[in-house]
RNA sequence: GCCGGGGUCGCCUAGCCUGGUAGGGCGCCGGCCUGCUAAGCCGGUGGGGGUGUCCCCGCGCGGGUUCAAAUCCCGCCCCCGGCGCCA
């Protein structure tokens, strides 16, 4: 059984080397794994070598009859013990230490990524959509088009849409982050009527589309031990998103991605059982603690929402190709809703520790003339699937390996209804609802339909 | 929260009282045999190190006693059942 990461230590450093620099982080991490792994494999021969000349003498003494030569052998056992508990200590230390510095290891950078520290090394590698562009955004637009060679097809646009912020507060009065402010902190809101019937049609249209496509609905539980956190995310993520529960191991999670991960974690998965996809719904809460005073306005970026959640465990051949469906997945959706957007590959500087691999779906936002992520999608291969020891058996010859993982946004609530605010704006700040939501609408009397109408000026 | 039962190599299970290399069944893998299939027979079946034939570790987790612990002692975690509480 070998871990990509591992087996990559011992055959090739440089290629970790490689991938380390790819993600700016200091390459001399590798030298100190490397360092620490040839001192354990060569404490660990010594030790087994004093246990098993310990284990030969402590044999011995139960078919020694004559007495004389038991108090002799149990001499020389209790001689071995000392010698033995002197290595032991010392390969307890050096494995401890080695151990840490494993699973502080990022994932092994993919040679389609993109080389840069930040994401404007992001690439893009397709458009989707007739974004509505405001003369003053023409240039920025042009930025984020054709500087990287595509022809993107616009709408001129002569009057301003309203910030989905504004458009929350203020034009549709249907969300108040100030009163939330006052009950829970910033970051936090309060929806009321049609968007929250927009919230909830939104995840009933991404569980719909996808579990149609096979995907199996799964509702996890919405905390989880520490333990199976530390397998899904780094300690940079932990500290940064997690929410703790006050005096027991427990943590909100960040993403159904989380629970979804654990699922398996700890079993056997046979090969013909694979891929196992899954769409987990569920609500995320996320401390953005390391956001700054980014997008403090609206709903954005909030420290909960609802979010449909693609996860797929996968062989390992077939894993790049489920990452491909994965992120044609989330396109069909927001296709769907007819939201412009453009996919990038994301930039090695910017993945996290646990992908190997990034798409994000980002949309464009009419009022802020940016194109601003909505979904991202990752293939974190054999990394999450090691630390939560999710193994795949081959009928083959009985061989064992760890399966792949991966993730993507469907739908996260929020996020969406901030591009809808903005997309789907009138000049008189009426916003049309998206045609594929309707059905999900239909039923509730009291749920829009076509619109929602900004509140009457007195 | 209380009481009781339990956690053994993928699954099921024996061993625990009485300490001395963890056994069986199912499943799976490889082979033999056989018109085919089934059955049958033989071997294998966790992690690690080393490598022609080897060794170490592994019985929920962590300690302790012992030359030696699945087995005895202490603490903890989890699961099941009952009681209590309860949306």
């Amino acid at each position: 059984m070998t871990w990509s990461i591992l087996r990559l230590l011992r055959e090739n450093p440089e290629a970790l080397r490689e991938s380390m620099r790819k993600r700016g982080l200091d390459p001399s991490i590798v030298d100190r794994a490397v360092e620490l792994d040839t001192a354990w494999r060569q404490l660990k021969r010594r030790v087994d070598e004093v246990r098993h000349r310990h284990n030969v003498v402590t044999r011995s003494i139960s078919r020694a009859r004559d007495p004389e030569e038991r108090r002799r052998l149990i001499e020389e056992a209790r001689r071995l013990i000392r010698e033995r508990e002197e290595l032991e200590a010392q390969l307890k230390r050096v494995e401890e230490e080695r151990r840490k510095l494993l699973l502080s290891l990022p994932n092994i950078v993919h040679e389609s990524v993109p080389v840069g520290p930040s994401d404007e090394y992001n690439v893009p590698v397709r458009f989707w959509g007739k974004p509505r562009v405001h003369p003053d955004f023409l240039e920025a637009f042009r930025q984020q088009t054709e500087k990287y060679g595509f022809k993107v097809d616009y709408e001129l646009i002569d009057w301003k849409p309203v910030g989905h912020a504004d458009m929350l507060e203020k034009v549709l009065r249907l969300g108040d982050t100030l009163r939330a402010a006052k009950v829970a902190g910033s970051r936090f809101y309060y929806l009321f009527d049609d968007l929250v019937w927009l919230d909830l049609a939104l995840l009933l249209y991404a569980m719909d589309k996808l579990t149609s496509k096979g995907y199996r609905l799964v509702e996890p539980p919405y905390m989880i031990r520490h333990k199976i956190l530390m397998g899904v995310i780094d300690v940079e993520t932990f500290k940064e998103a997690i929410y703790k529960i006050e005096g027991e191991d427990l943590y909100l999670i960040a993403t159904a991605e989380h629970p979804l991960a654990g699922l398996y974690s700890g079993e056997e998965i046979m090969e013909d059982r694979l891929p196992i996809k899954l769409v987990g719904v569920s609500p995320c809460f996320r401390r953005e603690a390391g956001a700054g005073n980014r997008d403090l306005k609206g709903i954005f970026r909030v420290h909960q929402f609802h979010k449909v959640e693609q996860f797929v465990y996968a062989k390992p051949e077939e894993s790049w190709d489920i990452l491909e469906e994965l992120i044609r997945n989330a396109e069909e959706l927001f296709q769907g809703l007819g939201l412009p957007y453009r996919v990038v590959n994301v930039a090695s500087g910017e993945l996290g520790a646990p992908a190997a691999k990034k798409y994000d779906l980002e949309v464009w936002m009419p009022a802020q003339g940016r194109y601003r992520e909505m979904v991202s999608a990752s293939n974190t291969t054999d990394w999450q699937s090691y630390r939560l020891n999710i193994r795949l058996v081959r009928r083959k010859g009985m061989v064992r390996e760890y399966v792949h993982t991966l993730n993507a946004t469907g739908i996260a609530s929020t996020r969406t209804i901030t591009a809808i605010l903005e997309n789907y704006q009138e000049p008189d700040g009426t916003v049309v609802i998206p045609k594929v939501l309707r059905r999900y609408l239909e039923p509730f009397e009291r749920a829009p339909k076509e619109a929602i109408y900004p509140v009457k000026k007195e």
